[in-house]
DNA sequence: CCATCTGTACTATGTATATTAATACAGTTA
DNA sequence: TAACTGTATTAATATACATAGTACAGATGG
């Protein structure tokens, strides 16, 4: 479920809360979920819980989860989260169409490129 | 022309290679143009010149300088560094495209998002 | 009630990186 | 020769990341 990359330079915190933002968007793990406990997931990953706590500490504050003290780390419920990521993701579309202008990469190029990814499959 | 944003959590060094790259990809800084000296940089930024040297190292790592020893460091050829950069942008927005459809935003929400990007004067 | 699981908090330590500081040396130039 | 260039080196400091160890509070099943 989640693989910690060494040769990736991002802390070891961030790689898993990133891992776990993705199975929650994409509904691999679903509202109220139990997470792996701190020291499970630790030991499985074979580093310091600290590390781990780190990681949730954040998944929480950001809301893709909730914490129960004695009962485990949940799932939040997704709706508004996925709602905030697709915003993103436009976001930094436009971000990028302003940079592409900046350095003459001309609209059809652009365009081109994005048309090519949409493309394959449905 | 370069200005250090301490509220910017990425390394000094970082962002003057990087605004220093930005000058020079929109021709602001002219091939063969004589960058201002370690030493200078360092007092009119009020920074270390060991950063500055740090930061034009990697310029000239990257191809985008060329120094000399006693007589100061120059802008070199910017011709292939302008055709890279354009790749990386188009490469950035398939990378987004991938993204995009992975999280179910559709092609035409997308493309909506980058037409009114370009759209904006020529 | 107790053992064992959960999250949470705290201190200490090791390490890597970024930055500053202070010199020093080599080459250029007026 | 003086004053400028880039370059190299060593040391000190600050910060972030990760580990290690310990402790406490709440939940739960026997």
């Amino acid at each position: 479920m989640i693989v910690i990359d060494y040769k990736d330079r991002r802390p070891i915190y961030e790689q898993i809360v990133e891992r776990f933002q993705e199975l929650i968007l994409k509904g691999i793990l679903g509202a109220d979920t139990q997470l792996p406990s701190v020291r499970n997931l630790a030991m499985e990953l074979s580093i310091n819980p600290n590390t781990i706590q780190k990681a949730y500490t954040e998944l929480e504050r950001q809301g893709y989860t909730y914490s129960v003290k004695g009962k485990g780390s949940f799932i939040a419920e997704t709706d508004i989260l996925l709602k905030k990521k697709k915003d993103e993701i436009l976001e930094a579309a436009t971000l990028l169409v302003k940079v592409a202008k900046e350095y003459g990469v001309s609209k059809d190029e652009f365009i081109n490129a994005i048309s090519n990814g949409f493309k394959e499959e449905a």
